[in-house]
DNA sequence: CCAAAAGTGTTTCACGTACACCCATGC
DNA sequence: GCATGGGTGTACGTGAAACACTTTTGG
């Protein structure tokens, strides 16, 4: 079956950035390519969008069938239209970055004999097409949305220490942070919860745990409160 | 002649949300349909992406053809891709927002037998398709864009007072701010250099005129200097 | 001389920043 | 008992916010 169409139209493509966090540092993961172009690089997973499904539907299925992750914070990007992105044709892409939490998803096993792998943001391969410039955007997007929106807890587990917190904007705006200043000013937000729990499994003094109350935080937004770091 | 392909594919567009701002308030450029769907309703500039230019090059191309204008600040907005946002089929739209001098572009002729006119933002008539979201998406980009890069320059003529930028800033934020402290701010930062010229053709005392400097701008941006009203 | 907007300083308060020690726990 | 990180308070300086009057110009 084929498709006719009065004017030449450019495909469409959906691609993500999967953004992790581990205790070492920000990571990405990426697929093999086992086709041309590019066979054999690393690339960002994506493909092409269907005409019965959303944009945002489109990102979420390549993610689900490319690497098995599944209910991820998921937000659009930016779109790349540059002429010669695919060297085979026109191919406009939507990208999307995606946070997940890494520890529930350790090991990315392999699907589609293909192969997935997570990468340090600082020590990455070279990558298919344009994908180097959509990932070097998507870092920028999220250093620069993590201090204005609480999206970093999307990269944690459900239950965290304030170290783990810490950590995690320590290594996405890559600067040392006060521990003090930082603890009075995230818990003078009022958008943790104090668990009564501790860390497990520790080979020192065990912090207590936290968890991020999104009503409330939704709650004081409406109040005009401003989530900054 | 005609474009076969193995699989559907959609209809690629590009939207311009062109915002210029006056004595009184901020406006959006609208263009009249004259032909169905939505014929005879307001819309959004736009047109389809041919093969052979950028989302970019589209955006440009079609605010020319559709209001003449030329040159502007333009920056992608954000990509929308629901099924059922044109009538006929699927329709990808991407969508742009531009910032103009309104007073350079008075009154902005018709063109393509087709009516362009400014509206105030808060005065919109019904538009066509999903073209009210958009707009409202561009309006939250733009009161949040203006208060950390200094865009709002590209709504102003070169040379301008103080007054006329505070009233930019009152206008996109929509709450009032201090004559003094606005004045203070935005001098202490550097980027404005003092013209040895004041208005003309006004009932009262001239106010001194100011133009952006963008060299001194970029300068201090690198020595880690950041823009915030 | 009157109307209208230009231009100008000081005080107060909140918040960001810098900084060091004792405590609890596991090994 | 020692190593490792958890947890805590204060002093200082910068910058935001509040606030009112005099000056200049055109009509």
């Amino acid at each position: 079956m084929s498709h006719e169409y009065e004017f030449p139209r450019a495909a469409l493509t959906v691609d993500c950035v999967v953004f992790g966090l581990d205790d070492e540092d920000l990571k990405v993961l990426l697929i093999e390519r086992d086709l041309p172009p590019f066979e054999g690089r690393w690339a960002l997973p994506g493909g092409f969008v269907r005409l019965d499904e959303t944009l945002d539907d489109a990102a979420r299925r390549e993610l689900c069938e490319e690497t098995g992750l599944e209910r991820v914070y998921l937000e659009q990007l930016y779109t790349f239209g540059d002429l010669d992105r695919d060297p085979r044709e026109r191919v406009v892409t939507v990208a999307y970055y995606a946070l997940v939490r890494l520890s529930d998803h350790r090991v990315q096993a392999a699907t589609d004999a293909r192969q997935a792998a997570w990468f340090a943001i600082d020590d990455l391969p070279r990558l298919a097409f344009d994908h180097e410039r959509i990932l070097a955007m998507a870092h920028e997007r999220l250093r620069g949305k993590v201090r204005y929106q609480p999206i970093g807890f999307e990269l944690l587990p459900p239950k965290f220490a304030l170290r783990q917190l810490q950590h995690l904007y320590e290594v996405i705006l890559d600067r040392p942070l006060d521990k003090r200043n930082f603890r009075k000013k995230i818990l003078a937000m009022d958008i943790l919860v104090e668990l009564d729990e501790v860390e497990t499994d520790v080979a020192h003094r065990a912090a207590r745990l936290y968890r991020f109350d999104k009503t409330k935080y939704r709650r004081l937004t409406k109040q005009g409160f401003n989530f900054e770091i």
